[in-house]
RNA sequence: UGGGGGAUCGUCUAGCGGUAGGACGCCGGCCUUUGGAGCCGGCUACCUAGGUUCGAUUCCUAGUCCCCCAGCCA
């Protein structure tokens, strides 16, 4: 299926599990999972791991990808959560074949698990207080001491641990607890608890359980009752590794997964945690999961980011162990590899400048030829309507114009895109403020689009709308969610100090081309030398709404920076 | 100063004892009715010190630096 072209770079991860196939390991089979908690959106954080699961499973001949939800703490998770990880995996364009798995689903399997482990003396119910848990354990340096419930007999414990399932206790009055080894290096190991009291409900158990299991117990059982043949998960987790490998060697299950560590994708002035992702939320510093500064799958798809630019990223990426901070420029290259290929052109003047053609009949229109996507043919053309009045861009008229602008400048003449050359005349101004309120342009018949006399050249193209045509627009801009410079701020800052003010721009009467009156929501645009943009969600004919996926690149902006910069 | 991991261009990543490659970025050029796209060229890297070897980014030893772990979260 994938050709050496197309085929996806190796990594150690893909090498190890071709190698374990080869070799006739779990007989061959590659069962892999994704195994999200639903407690909150799916970043593209998530779209790596998902990347790399499906991936796998998919190029892999008879290998399969489990979508399960690891539900094993009842306080935090919610279905809102579990719909919206499906339409999101969905979305990226993975599929997982009917059946999706819930740890919730093994409640029962833990529990007899767990008497296994009870009766073979390798789990014991513990009684003290969590705080008192926490100082036996020890710290780093030292050791840890023996609970004095360790020694507990199985009776006892079997006794205590079915009337815990029985709702005969209150919350943190008992806790069942791994015997392993208080004094181990590992804290992970100083006997991990297995099961705590929570009299809560769960959103898909309800009240049948006023126990549930924890991560390190639930999460190495599911993937050996799933036949998982590779367990993948991030760095923080290699030390629990250990603890993985006793819990399935202790429950003696007849299938033995692998758990292997990648490093997590971390990216550049954004954020990425579910804390910081839901203080975001819940303190309404972005309207929602779906903002679309978001790195969240929510927000990204609102952005107007396609899932394909998002797998072309992630399989990019690689997959390593070392910790690693990819730049945002990476993921926005891909975002315009991808929409560059797609997006109809299209010309919308986002900050208005009044244009008047004064050797233009007045009254006139005419239709010119337009097209629709100089990367695709078949994309075909449109009619753009022309008129005596148009708005260019601010910013494409200097009155006093720096070195290598080569844009409209009194006396100066530049080519309107599919239309003609025009020459500036005049400026006026604003009388109050001193800014430029229009321009004063007359315009060569000759120099129509396609004509035979269209050889003439002008250093620059800019794009325009015709007054009279235009339709009004609202369009957001967005910037960094995060400030460039984050060594400035103290480390111990409340960390949304460190939050750009200035991450949305909002800009109102925008005029875009007719042709975009009846866009739909959803639909994708690249405005002609500005960017990608993607009609809102909230958009309708009568309030245009865009945002902004991504700019253009902009060489002027290069050298304007860099003039500025020698000036100083 | 316990344990577990990791160090290759500015960033991400390949390499599996034999000329350190790719991508992003940056710089320069070509082309252009998008200062877009495309094309061409260039830039910059093996953490340090020893050792083994004809030969070390790779193997060994000793350091240095970075990350993770002391939730009844995952």
């Amino acid at each position: 299926m994938t050709t050496p072209e197309s085929s996806t770079s190796s990594n150690f991860i893909r090498d190890l599990v071709a190698a374990d196939r080869a070799a006739g390991k779990h007989g061959g089979r590659v069962v892999m999972r994704f195994p999200p908690e639903p407690n909150g959106y799916l970043h593209i954080g998530h779209a790596k791991s998902i990347v790399l699961n499906f991936g796998i499973a998919h190029e892999s001949p008879g290998g399969v990808c489990h979508l399960r939800f690891d539900d094993t703490n009842p306080t935090t998770e919610d279905p809102e959560y579990v719909q919206a990880i499906q339409d999101d995996v969905r979305w990226l364009g993975f599929d997982w074949h009917g059946k999706i798995f819930y740890a919730s689903d093994y409640f029962e399997q833990l529990y007899a698990f767990a008497i296994v482990l009870i009766k073979k003396g390798k789990a014991y119910v513990d009684s003290l207080t969590a705080d008192q848990i926490r100082e036996h354990r020890g710290t780093l340096t030292e050791p840890g001491r023996d609970s004095p419930y360790r020694t507990r007999s199985a009776d006892e414990n079997l006794d205590l641990f079915a009337r815990m399932r029985a709702g005969k206790f209150s919350d943190g009055a008992h806790v069942l607890r791994a015997k392993i080894d208080m004094r181990s290096p590992n804290i992970n190991l100083r006997d991990p608890i297995l099961y705590r009291i929570r009299h809560a409900a769960h959103y898909r158990t309800g009240t049948a359980w006023c126990i549930y299991p924890s991560y390190d117990f639930a999460h190495p059982l599911s993937d050996a009752i799933e036949g998982i043949t590779h367990s993948l998960c991030t760095l923080e987790f290699e030390d629990h590794r250990p603890l993985y490998d006793w819990v399935v060697a202790e429950a003696d299950t007849p299938h033995r997964p692998q758990q292997i560590e990648f490093a997590r994708l971390n990216l550049t002035s954004t954020v990425m945690s579910k804390r910081k992702l839901l203080e975001l939320v819940g303190k309404q510093l972005v309207t929602g999961w779906d903002d679309p500064r978001l790195p969240t799958l929510k927000g990204l798809r609102r952005r107007g980011v396609t899932p394909e630019a998002i797998r072309a990223f992630c399989e990019h990426l690689g997959v390593a162990k070392r910790d690693a901070i990819v730049e945002m420029q990476l993921l926005e290259h891909f975002i315009r590899e991808d929409l560059n290929k797609r997006s109809p052109r299209v010309m919308a003047v986002l900050r208005p400048l009044k244009v008047i053609l004064d050797n233009y009949p007045e009254g006139a229109a005419e239709e010119l030829d337009a097209v629709n996507n100089p990367e695709d043919v078949s994309a075909g053309t449109r009619k753009v309507p022309f008129s005596r009045t148009l708005y260019i861009e601010q910013d494409d008229f200097r009155e006093d114009p720096p070195k290598q602008f080569y844009r409209l400048a009194p006396g100066r003449e530049v080519r309107l895109r599919y239309g003609y050359i025009i020459k500036c005349v005049s400026a006026t101004k604003d009388p109050r403020t001193g800014a430029v309120a229009e321009l004063h342009c007359t315009y060569d018949p000759e120099t129509r689009s396609g004509s035979p006399q269209e050889q003439r050249k002008v250093k620059a193209t800019i794009h325009w709308v015709s007054a009279p045509h235009a339709a009004t627009a609202t369009i957001r801009l967005y910037h960094p969610l995060l400030l460039a410079d984050q060594s400035k701020l103290p480390a111990e800052q409340d960390w949304t100090r460190s939050l750009n003010p200035q991450s949305l721009e909002l800009l109102t009467g925008c005029l875009v081309e007719p042709s975009l009156r009846s866009a739909a929501p959803g639909s994708r645009f690249q405005f002609e030398r500005q960017g990608y943009f993607c009609v809102d969600s909230d958009s309708s004919p009568k309030a245009l709404l865009f945002n902004r996926t991504v700019s253009l690149k902009d060489a002027w902006a290069k050298v304007e920076k860099a003039q500025h910069k020698s000036q100083r």
